[in-house]
DNA sequence: CTAGGGTTAG
């Protein structure tokens, strides 16, 4: 009665019979304790039936030590495993034990217990390998798992998974093909789930023969697994692909169809993933908010706004996903019009919602509205994620108070790329140039990957502080060092490095050797330089380009016309329309060798 | 009575 109890998880029912129980042996106290363990790891009350017992046997040391190992109090389980015989404690007690020293982190204690057994099964072994991959000392791993004296589907597993979190991959990959060469062991659908995320997530063309792999075993009725192969295609930008396998899975559920779901709308696939919405059978709320977020993120507010209004349960990520759509979109008041909304449903912001939040208030320069939101950071979240620590950096530096920007950035104990980027980024706009570069510096030192944002932060201090050689320097080291290409942005800044420096017959050539097309910014730090430097022909040229784009830019008709009373020319309506006229007929003086 | 894992949304 009382073990038919504690197997299906009734503990309350299960300690009134042995509460009742006229007489006790062994057997019914150590079933009590294995019930508390094994149903929430409920240690205490475990321990106390165990100090109470009359007397004990080594399965009720052993299952009061699984405990005591499994909830990482060490201390409690080696005080008892002292207590046991070598023979009853190997090899079954002492591999709890090394488990459980690997939980907290004592990879000597564990590898202590392990030399010191006589008898070893292959989960010690197996359980040695495990631990060393997670604590990431991948070479004992793979050094143990090679003097395994016999491996089961578990060790090669362990192994292999180990791996490909640690981002040994390919070794990951040859693991796998060696475990099918050499033995007759058979991949489980274990082996496959974590082998298909790593190829999701890695866009390795081995998904595709991992899902032959999983239809040549069987598994292909395993809605898990379908799922996994769902995604991994969608990852890897094969929709199609996708598709099929959800057409042919039997055991659809919600999963399968949100992952495709989401598969089209990461390959803007949006009309797709509309029509595939409006058939999710039960609609949960992942089905809803992706479709939102979809939605929102492709500049569709709208359509996601009346979404939204017809979901019924509205969570947090649905409402950040509408909040972030305004924030990308520009649209800062009405990002917090709605974050005001959510406070007033009473839906907690998560770390997301905040970080879009202080973007808006930087968006909107509003020092007292980021402040507000910095003091609710400060209130609600222990640890600020990185991303909201990145955007108050950010925030504070639009707001102009770039020594708070310099705080919130000080205070990161791990800055990543973004912090990096936002810190260079605000130095330079606030002409703090040696700051700026020093960071740099700084950052490749300490061996960060610069990306193209850190390069435009670096162009435009340099750009600021009129060091052309510098900036010749960093453009050219983009590509050559770094392998990133220039986008329209960098070459607007060297543009402008250049036409500052009155180079503007190299500014021209550059704008002519660019792979993509010239963008308002270039044509802009063009006109701006040909107007210092008073070179009315050059303005004109840029005047039209910048027309051509932006047919009512005030800027460039302002600018012109200023050079023409400069020039003492008189700017009249007739001169803009002579430009004007000159556009039409498509050819202006000297704009064959600017025509990218 | 011990070892390997798990898909989707911001």
């Amino acid at each position: 009665m009382l073990t038919a109890y504690a197997e299906n998880g009734h503990i309350s029912k299960a300690r009134q019979v042995f509460d009742e129980m006229p007489h006790r042996n062994i057997a019914s106290w150590n079933a009590m304790i294995t019930a508390y363990i094994r149903n929430g790891l409920r240690v205490n009350e475990a321990f106390e039936l165990f100090c109470r017992m009359p007397e004990r046997n080594s399965i009720s040391h052993a299952a009061m030590i699984t405990g005591f190992a499994q909830a990482g109090m060490m201390g409690e389980a080696w005080g008892l495993f002292s207590e046991m015989s070598e023979a009853d404690r190997e090899p079954v007690v002492a591999n709890t034990i090394i488990v459980g020293c690997f939980k907290i982190g004592e990879l000597e204690e564990a590898k202590r217990v392990f030399d010191g057994m006589r008898r070893r099964d292959v989960v010690s072994w197996s359980s040695m390998v495990d631990g060393y991959c997670k604590s990431g000392r991948i070479d004992e791993a793979k050094e143990l798992f090679e003097r395994m004296p016999e491996r089961n589907v578990v060790s090669w597993t362990t192994l292999i998974n180990g791996l490909l979190k640690f981002g040994a991959w390919a070794e990951g990959f040859v693991l796998l093909s060696r475990m099918r060469k050499e033995t007759s062991i058979e991949v489980n659908s274990i082996t496959l789930t974590a082998i298909l995320d790593t190829c999701a997530s890695l866009n390795r063309g081995e998904g595709i023969q991992v899902h032959g792999l999983v239809v040549s075993m069987g598994f292909e009725s395993d809605a898990f697994l379908g799922n996994s192969i769902i995604n991994m295609y969608c990852r890897a930008g094969c929709v199609n692909s996708a598709r099929r396998m959800f057409d042919m899975m039997i055991k659809k559920n919600v999963v399968s169809w949100n992952t495709l779901l989401a598969g089209y709308i990461q390959n803007s696939s949006l009309e797709k993933a509309y029509a595939l919405f409006s058939r999710v059978p039960h609609k949960d709320v992942v089905s809803w908010t992706t479709m939102i977020a979809g939605l929102s993120n492709n500049g569709r507010l709208e359509e996601a706004i009346s979404l939204f209004r017809e979901m019924e349960q509205k969570d947090d990520i649905a409402w950040t996903a509408i909040i972030s759509g305004f924030v990308s979109n520009g649209d800062y008041e009405r990002a917090f019009t709605w974050f005001i909304d959510m406070a007033c449903e009473a839906i907690k912001p998560n770390s997301v919602t905040l970080s879009s939040v202080v973007c808006a208030a930087a968006g909107l320069a509003n020092l007292n509205q980021g402040e507000q939101i910095h003091a609710l950071v400060v209130k609600t979240e222990k640890e600020p994620d990185l991303s909201i620590l990145n955007s108050l950096v950010s925030m504070y530096a639009k707001c102009g108070n770039i020594w708070d920007a310099y705080r919130i950035f000080t205070s990161i104990i791990e800055p990543n790329i973004v912090s990096m980027n936002s810190m260079i980024t605000a130095f330079s706009q606030h002409g703090h140039v040696e700051e700026a570069l020093e960071l740099f510096r700084h950052m490749q030192e300490k061996g960060h990957e610069p990306n193209q944002v850190t390069f435009l932060g670096v162009l435009t201090a340099c750009a600021h502080a009129g060091l052309v050689e510098e900036g010749k320097y960093h453009f050219a080291s983009m590509k050559s060092s770094y392998f990133i290409e220039p986008g329209p942005d960098h070459y607007a800044c060297m543009v402008d490095i250049l036409g500052r420096a009155g180079q503007l017959k190299d500014a021209v050539d550059l704008i002519h050797s660019m792979p993509c097309e010239p963008h308002l910014g270039v044509w802009g730090a063009l006109l701006s330089a040909s107007r210092t430097h008073k070179d009315l022909y050059l303005a004109k040229v840029a005047a039209q380009h910048i027309l051509d784009l932006e047919p009512n830019n005030a800027t460039a008709y302002v600018v012109l016309s200023n050079m023409y009373a400069d020039a003492k020319l008189t700017c009249n309506e007739e001169e803009v329309i002579t430009v004007e006229r000159a556009k039409r007929a498509a050819k202006i003086p000297g704009c064959s060798w600017i025509v990218v």
